[in-house]
Formats: C-alpha cells, structure tokens, sequence
DNA sequence: CACTAGCACTATTATTCTACGAGTGCTAAT
DNA sequence: ATTAGCACTCGTAGAATAATAGTGCTAGTG
C-alpha cells in the first residue's frame, strides 16, 4: 500500500513526463512538494521497488513503468474537465442536423485527433451482427454490373461483377429471391443460405446458374466482416517516442490490419477502459484507451490511440463527452 | 553532346547507385569499363561540368543529378524484360474472370508493390466524366435512409441522410423525379439542375420540400469528385532516403491529398512518363512513373511512386505491361 | 523517528582529437 | 588520349576529456 505522499509523488512525476518525455529528478519534485529531494528520493525508492518507477540507467531520473501508469490510471488520475473551446469545436459537429450519426461519429473523432494529436477508431457492428435488408442491382452495361448490398444499420457495400451470357431478366428474377428469402439474414451467414436456399432455386431456370450463383456468393464473402475506421494514423509521425522508423513501421502495420483492431471491441465492458503499454496489443509504447457506445441500433466502439505517454486525463474525459453525445 | 564513353559512364553510375545508394567512386567504374581510374575520373568531372553528376562533397564519389536521372530514363536506359515469376504473378489476378476490371486494377498494384516495394496509385475518372445512372433511396428506420448513387461507369457512393416529417413516399417520388429527368448528367452538374429542375417541381407536393432538396443537394455536392486509390504507402518506410520522420511526414501528407494526386493525371500524353524529384510535385527525393489507360468507357491513371533512386527499367516495363493487360 | 544536508559515485552527453580510408584533382610521363 | 602517381580533402569511427544531472548512502538534526 502506499502512502499519501508516494501517491503525490508517483502522481507529480506521471504527469511531468507526460508534459515532457525526459526522466524526472527529486530535485524538481521536490520544488512542488514541501520537503527536500532526499525525502523525495526515498520516496522514489520506495516507488521503484513497488515497480511503478523505472531508472533509463543508474543515475537517471525516474520514468513511470507501465505498473506506474496504470496505478495512476486506476487511482490517481482526476478527469479533466475539457476546454469550453474544444467543447465547442465537437458542438458544432454534433449539433448538425444533416448529418447521420456514423458521419458524425468520423467527423468529431477527426475533431479529437486533431486536438490531441493522437490517432482514432471507430469499430463498427461486426458482420453477424448486420442483417441483410436489401441488395440491389444495376446493369452498367453489356456483361458487366453492380451489385448494392444494404444492411439493416445502414452499411451499405457494393461489387463489381462480371456475367458472360446470363440474361438481365435472370439476374433480376434472382435478385428478387434473395430479397423475398434471405433478407433479415445475419450477412455472415448469407453465403450459407445462399447455397441451400437459392441455388436450387435457379439451378433449374437459369442457365448459366453456376455463374450467377458465383458472383453472389462472393459478394457476400468478401463483405467486409468489420467496419473500421481510423483517423490520424499519421499523428504517431510527431510523437517523440515514435521517431525511429522500424517503430512506425510496425505500429502502422498493425493499425492497418482490421482484424487486430478488432480486438480492441472484444471484452464486454461498457464503461471506458484503458490499454497500457503491453496490453494494447500494439506496442509496448502504445496505449489505446477505448469504450462502447449504442445509439438505437447503432452500435459500436470507438477508441483513441496514442503513446503511453498519453494525457490520460484529457482524452478519457473526451471520450466520456463523445459517448454520452452519442448515446443521445 | 555526351561522347559514348560518357553516357557509359554515367549509366554506370546511375545503375550502380540505384543498386545500392553509396555514391560511386571512379575505381568501381573503371573495373566495368576498360580503363583507367584517372581517365574514368576525367569522364566524371565532365559529366559533373554538363550538371549529370553531383558530389556530396568535396572529395566524395559521385551521385546522379536529378539531371542525370532525367538523361538516364530519356536516353540511354533499356527496358528490362520482366522475369517469368513476375509476369506469372500478375496473369493470376488478371486471369481471374469474376472480377471486374476496377477489382483487377487495385489488385494487381498490390501484387506491383509488394514486388517492387514502392507505392502505387489508380485515379478514376473524375467526376465531370462520370455520369449519374441511377439513385436509389432504402429507408433504414424512422427518419434516416441511405442514399445510393451509382454512375454510368460503375461507381458507386452512398450516404446516409436523416429526414423529419417527410413521408416515404414523398421520397420515392422525388427519387423517381431526378431519375427520370437528370439520370445522364456529370455528377459534377448535378446539384446545379437539382435546383432547377427538381426544387421547383417538389416545392409544390411536398410540405418539408427545403430539407428534402438540401439532403439530396448534399450527396451530390459530397460526392468523391475523383477516385483515388493509394496502395502501399508504408513501402516509403523502407526506402533508406525516407528514414527520417520529417521526410515520412511530408510524403504521407502529399500522398494524403487528392487534390495533388490527382494532378498526376493532368498532362494529356497517353504514354508513360517519368516524373523525377522537383517534377513530381511530392519531394525532391520521389519520383512518379505513370500511365493513362483506357478500356471501353473505363479511364484512369496508373502511377508508380517510389524514391528518385528508383529502378526505372523495370518499372517502365511493369507499367507497360499492366497498361497492354488492362486494354485488352 | 522522520527528515535533510552533504558527499562520493555513476552514466550520459557534448566536445575535441586522432587516425584511417575512400575518394578527388592535378601533373608528368607514356 | 591515357594513365600512374601523389598531395590533398572530407567524412567516419574511436578514444579521451570535461561537464552535468542525477543517484544512494551516511550522519546529523528537530
């Protein structure tokens, strides 16, 4: 357990290396608490033995571990209250009226990023989740056209396709089946019905059945089974941390790959919840702090990620103010 | 006037460093070429004189001016037969008979980045040349459906919009109006005849006739005015003259912006073109190689972004290659 | 007993110096 | 016209040095 004045200091030293990433000495604690630097470095001591403080080298100043950053995260840490100006700047993104809640989600998460500086994600409904409402179909000329899948939250995806000698009057009288039979389908389970409920269906009017029966399921397998969005991935090209290339190199890697921010959806907590370090998944450097929200049927994660050596107390007291924006 | 030895020379020492970015002595010149070291030295300084080659200082090798690349890609380089492994690579995707050809494109400049290791680029047709096919209007729930927007060439854009106090049926009606009287139009006009021609009309029937009009002004004047697709972007991570954050940070904003990329396809010439350093508008370190291509009433630009120290003949030969394969 | 003043010690950083090597330019000889 | 040879230049790497910011520990104080 530790003590009121550890606390103190543990705090005063998380919140100096976020200000400013270079080791943090007793002396300029001990400008701010009312005591000597020795008393400070006992303190300090005692931190590191607790494994909340860590050395770069023997005769360093401190630096918080990740232990050090979520013992501040957990009991430390008083939410901010944010500035009247970027209240503002994210009012005016929700108070317009035009635009439908997932746009206004990007725009205001394009707000926070720049205001933070550090990089956002919104996560939307997964694919099982996304029931198919309605697909629609276009000619766009001879052999060739598209083909609109609408789900019930207002994804909407489209495919290219091309068809050798399958008449337009088929594909509608095909389009119309799957309208009449599958709609409401999970879309991740559509490919499934397909097999069993329409292509016996057309097997037996359609010629080139096999053909068609292709195009559709692929349409519906390579529907994109996540919904990401990330805003700001070049903000890490500025933080100080980040400045070596192989590190970019490999957090890029992983912003890119959806199904590893994926993850970040997967525990069911609906309150916020902070990813330090390690636990992101990420880097050792990263942190990502996260929270679901619902809107209706609208439902979603959004998330905010940057160093470790984030201002957790800001960006947490953004993401609140994002979420109960959303929720009504 | 260039002697032949010169322009040996200077191949030489284009090719050496595009190899492996050291600059090039004399005395790894002469070895290729036969004669001396001093005489090599000679050829260089002329070179150097005709501004063809740099020094990075006073007693170093030489490097390619942006001059020297400029004479290299224009003279005295010989496109290089592409190997069978990468031909084959590609004639899998473009081989592939269910994918539409816009599909076959992007795919196929993944497969030419990975192989290179340098980022590239499809622009679509912009949204002068597009014309609008159809829109198709699916309610999602009570007040808020999606907007469908697809073009004669095969895009498609849609956008969710909210409405008050407008019945369905008032939409449909109205979606039937600007399919049937602007269905045809560039998208890029289309806002303007909505006021003209569908304002008036709708202004009459339907009581929330402003909020209907704005919603539909607003998909049209959003529409993606240009097709974009970067690919590969982190390649530039790799590239050792982008190893400096501030370099990344320049040319990820650059290859961020539409608007620029879009200047690529600018200039009219149907062949390939070599943009190199200052002339590519991106960094005195990039160059960009690209292509128009044509195929029915699909049109657009391929482009190959990579450093200055580029292997131009076989990029040359790539493009070559994906533009004969596209308009076939 | 908690605190602090003081001091020895340690690691980093910046600076300077040195030596080395890869390269050039020029001159004189072939 | 070519080339061998040599003096010269500059960048890089490594070692030595000094300065600095920090620590840990000890001993003394209220």
């Amino acid at each position: 357990m530790l003590t009121d004045r550890q606390c103190e200091v543990l705090k005063l030293i998380v919140e100096k290396y976020i200000k400013d990433p270079i080791p943090v000495g007793s002396k300029t604690i001990s400008k701010t608490l009312k005591c000597s630097s020795a008393t400070v470095r006992n303190e300090m001591s005692a931190l590191e033995e607790a494994g909340l403080l860590e050395k770069t080298h023997t005769s360093s100043g401190r630096v918080p571990s990740e232990n050090g950053y979520r013992y501040y995260v957990d009991h430390l840490m008083e939410p901010k209250k944010m500035t009247g100006e970027d209240m503002l700047k994210l009012q005016t993104v929700f108070h317009n009226q035009q635009l439908a809640l997932s746009d206004v989600i990007v725009k205001s998460l394009q707000v926070i990023s720049d205001m933070t500086n550090y990089t956002t994600v919104v996560l939307g409904s997964t694919s099982h989740e996304n029931l198919l409402k309605q697909i629609e179909v276009v000619p766009i000329d001879e052999g060739s056209m598209v083909v609109i899948v609408i789900t019930d939250r207002g994804h909407v995806e489209h495919k290219n396709i091309r068809l050798q000698n399958v008449s337009l009057d088929e594909v509608k009288k095909t389009v119309n089946l799957i309208n009449n039979l599958i709609a409401g389908t999970p879309i991740d389970e559509v490919s499934a019905k397909l097999e069993y409920e329409i292509k016996p269906i057309i097997g037996k009017y359609v010629k080139q059945h096999e053909q068609l029966y292709n195009a559709f399921y692929h349409v519906f397998s390579d529907f994109t089974n996540q919904e990401v969005n990330v805003v700001g991935k070049n903000k890490f090209l500025s933080q100080p941390e980040f400045s070596n290339i192989e590190k970019i190199q490999t957090v890029f890697s992983k912003l890119d790959n959806p199904e590893l921010l994926h993850k970040i959806e997967e525990d069911d907590d609906n309150n916020i919840k902070v990813y330090i370090g390690s636990e992101s998944k990420i880097d050792d450097d990263v942190t990502v702090i996260k929270t679901k929200f619902k809107n209706g049927n609208q439902e979603g994660t959004l998330a905010i990620i940057g160093p470790k050596r984030m201002e957790y107390d800001r960006v947490v007291s953004m993401l609140e103010y994002m979420k109960e924006n959303i929720e009504r």
